[in-house]
DNA sequence: TAATAGACTTAGAATGATATAA
DNA sequence: TTATATCATTCTAAGTCTATTA
C-alpha cells in the first residue's frame, strides 16, 4: 500500500502548487466539484475524507478460564473462588468498592499482603511460555490473517493501514507516576459500547453474531474509524490510521510548515516578549516569563488537570511555586532558577538555568506572599497564552516552539558535529545530534535491565579487541625485523599484510569505541519519541544525501513508511 | 467566561521478532 | 542449536488544543 499510495499520489499532476499542496499530498477530487473550487472546500471547511469503509474492530479474546487445581490463597486459606476477574478486585479492591467481588469476599479479602498468587503467577507465566513456544509459521499465520481482514482500510482512493485495529483488552489499569486510580479495573468492551463511524456509502462493518453496535455514524469532519468510552476517565478512545498514511503524514508535514513559519517569526517574538517583561499589568509579564520558559526550555504548555482524576503533573502554565528556587547566585553564575518537578508521564525535569535579571525579579514578584502549592502563574493558562500566540502568528501554540527548537537544534547541531570520514562516526554524530534535542525535550527512559551486563559486554569485547590489536603489531613488528634481515619480496609481502590487519583490527577497535561511548550517553535518554514526533524529517534526510549515509542507517522501515513524504521532498540542500 | 467534550499528538514501557554470541 | 542481546513493534496513557455547551 505505501508504493501503490505514492505511485498514485505521483501520477496526478498539481498545476497549482501553493502553500498547502505538494505533489505527494495532490489534492483529491473526490467529486464535489463546485464552481472549480473543490481545492479551497476541502482545506476549508474541516472536511477529511469522502469514502470510507473499513471492517471494524477486533474485539480482545474472551477470558480463559483459571483451571480449578491452580488455587489462590488467602492467609494460608484457600479461596476456591477464584476467576480471573476476583484477582483483579482484589487488587483493586483494598481501595475501591466498586469491584466485581461478592461482599463475603470483599469483607474476608482485606490486606494484600495476605493474598498468596504464587500458583496463579506461575500458570500465567506457563501459559505467556507456552504462546512462546507456539510454532513461528502458527502465530505469523493467524496474526497476518487478522491484519489483512481488520488492518486496513479504503480512504479516498487509497487502501490505507489502520494503527490500532484491536480494542484494548479488558485489564487493571495501569496509570504512570503516583496516579490515584492506578489498579482499577478497565473493564471490557463490548459491540454495544463501540460507535463505527464510515461514510455512508460504503459498506457497513458488521458487528459479530447477536450483537449490535451502539451507534454507526457518518462523520467525515473527523479522521477515526471507531469509537469507545472507557471506564477510568470516562474518556473516548479512538481506533485511527498508521502514521504511513495519507492523512497523518499530511497533518505531520503541516506541523513542520507551522514550525518553519515561527522561524522567519521567532526574533520578532523573542524581542516582543522580552519587552513584556517590563509591562506594567502583572498578567503581561507573566505570559512573557512564561512563554521565555516554553521558549529556551521548551517546555510544554501544562493545560490545567482535574485534582485526584490524574496524577500531579505540569507543564509550564501550571507550575507552583514549590517546583522552582531563586538562587541570586550559584556556583559562580548569576540568577539562577532551579526547576524541579514532574511532567507529562510523571518524568522528573530537573534543571539549573542562569536566567536574564529581569526574569529573576519578575519571578521573585510573582512568588511574593505565595505558598508552596499555589500557582506561580496565578495570571495565566494555556488558552490565555495560546490566544495571544495566536494572534502573533496564525497557528501558532505553544507546542509550536518544542517542534522549531527540537529541529532547529538537530539541524544546527548537525552542521556542528558532523565529523569522521566513515560511516559510523558520522552516525555517531547524527546520534549525538538527535541526543543534544532529546535533552533539550527532556525525554528520559529507564536504564535498560540489562544495561550494566550488556556495557561489561562490550568493555570485555574491548579489551579482547586491544589484546588482539597488540598481537597484530607485535607480528608487525618481527615481519618488519625478518624483512630488514632477509630483504627478499616473500618477507616485504607479509610485512604488507602484517601492516592491513594492524589497520583492520584498529578500525574495529574504534568501532566498538565508537559503540561504547554512543550507548553511555544513551543510557537514560530515549531518543526514539523526538525523532518520531519533534524532528522535521527533511533535515534528516537532507544529512544523509549530503554525507552519503543511506537513509536506511537513520530510520529503519516503519519510519521511511512514516516520513516517505519527506523522504520524497527533500533534497540534500534542504533547509529548515 | 468557564467548564466540558472531543479529537488528535506525544510518550515510555512492554512485548515480540530477529540478530548475534556461545 | 540454543541462549542472549538488540532492535522493532505494539500498546495505551497522558498530554495539547479546539469546539461546544452552560
Amino acid at each position: 500500500y505505501p508504493v501503490s499510495s505514492k505511485l498514485v499520489s505521483r501520477l496526478v499532476s498539481l498545476s497549482t502548487a501553493n502553500f498547502n499542496t505538494h505533489p505527494f499530498f495532490p489534492q483529491i477530487d473526490c467529486g464535489s466539484r463546485v464552481n472549480g473550487k473543490w481545492e479551497e472546500e476541502r482545506y476549508t471547511d474541516g472536511v477529511k475524507w469522502k469514502f470510507l469503509e473499513h471492517k471494524g474492530p477486533v474485539f480482545a479474546p474472551p477470558y480463559e478460564p483459571i483451571p480449578s487445581n491452580v488455587k489462590f490463597y488467602y492467609d494460608g486459606e484457600t479461596l476456591h473462588r477464584c476467576a480471573y476477574h476476583v484477582r483483579l478486585s482484589v487488587c483493586q479492591g483494598l481501595s475501591d468498592n466498586t469491584n466485581e467481588m461478592t461482599s463475603e469476599e470483599r469483607a474476608k479479602i482485606t490486606d494484600l499482603k495476605k493474598c498468596d498468587f504464587t500458583e496463579m503467577s506461575e500458570y500465567f507465566k506457563a501459559q505467556s511460555e507456552a504462546r512462546k513456544s507456539m510454532s513461528k509459521e502458527d502465530k505469523q499465520v493467524k496474526n497476518e490473517r487478522i491484519l489483512q481482514e481488520y488492518g486496513f482500510c479504503i480512504m479516498d482512493n487509497h487502501k490505507e493501514r489502520i494503527a490500532n485495529f484491536r480494542i484494548e483488552p479488558p485489564g487493571l489499569f495501569r496509570g504512570r507516576g503516583d496516579h490515584p486510580k492506578m489498579g482499577m479495573l478497565k473493564r471490557r468492551i463490548r459491540p454495544e459500547d463501540i460507535i463505527i463511524n464510515c461514510s455512508k456509502d460504503s459498506k457497513v462493518p458488521e458487528p459479530p453474531r447477536g450483537t449490535k453496535w451502539k451507534e454507526v455514524r457518518h462523520d467525515n469532519k473527523v479522521t477515526w474509524l471507531v469509537s469507545w468510552t472507557e471506564n477510568i476517565q470516562g474518556s473516548i478512545k479512538y481506533i485511527m490510521l498508521n502514521p504511513s498514511s495519507r492523512i497523518k503524514g499530511e497533518k505531520d508535514w503541516q506541523k513542520y510548515e507551522t514550525a518553519r513559519r515561527l522561524k522567519k517569526c521567532v526574533d520578532h517574538i523573542r524581542a516582543q516578549y522580552r519587552d513584556d517583561w517590563k509591562s506594567k499589568e502583572m498578567r503581561i509579564r507573566q505570559r512573557a516569563v512564561a512563554l521565555y520558559f516554553i521558549d529556551k526550555l521548551a517546555l510544554r504548555a501544562g493545560n490545567e488537570k482535574e485534582e485526584g482524576e490524574t496524577a500531579d503533573t505540569v507543564g509550564c502554565c501550571s507550575l507552583r511555586v514549590e517546583h522552582i528556587k531563586l538562587y541570586p547566585e550559584n556556583e559562580g553564575q548569576e540568577y539562577v532558577v532551579e526547576f524541579d518537578f514532574l511532567g507529562k508521564d510523571s518524568i522528573r525535569y530537573y534543571n539549573k538555568v542562569p536566567v536574564e535579571k529581569r526574569v529573576f525579579k519578575n519571578l521573585q514578584l510573582f512568588m511574593e506572599n505565595k505558598e508552596p502549592d499555589d500557582d506561580l502563574f496565578d495570571r495565566l493558562n494555556t488558552s490565555i497564552l495560546n490566544k495571544h500566540l495566536q494572534e502573533l502568528m496564525d497557528g501558532l501554540t505553544a507546542k509550536v516552539f518544542r517542534t522549531y527548537n527540537a529541529s532547529i537544534t538537530l539541524q544546527q547541531q548537525l552542521k556542528e558535529l558532523t565529523t569522521g570520514d566513515n560511516i559510523p562516526a558520522k552516525i555517531l554524530s547524527y546520534n549525538r545530534a538527535n541526543r543534544a534535542v532529546a535533552i533539550l525535550c527532556n525525554h528520559q527512559r529507564a536504564p535498560p535491565k540489562t544495561f550494566e551486563k550488556s556495557m561489561q559486554n562490550l568493555q570485555s569485547k574491548i579489551d579482547a579487541k586491544r589484546d588482539q590489536l597488540a598481537d597484530a603489531k607485535r607480528e608487525l613488528k618481527s615481519a618488519k625485523a625478518d624483512a630488514k634481515v632477509r630483504k627478499d619480496e616473500k618477507s616485504k609481502k607479509a610485512v604488507e599484510s602484517k601492516k592491513k590487519a594492524v589497520q583492520r583490527v584498529e578500525e574495529q577497535l574504534m568501532k566498538l569505541e565508537v559503540q561504547a561511548t554512543d550507548r553511555e550517553e544513551n543510557k537514560q535518554i530515549a531518543l526514539g519519541t523526538s525523532k518520531l514526533n519533534y524532528l522535521d524529517p527533511r533535515i534528516s534526510v537532507a544529512w544523509c544525501k549530503k554525507w552519503g549515509i543511506p537513509v536506511e542507517k537513520i530510520y529503519n522501515k516503519t519510519q521511511r513508511e512514516k516520513f516517505a513524504w519527506a523522504i520524497d521532498m527533500a533534497d540534500d540542500d534542504y533547509e529548515f
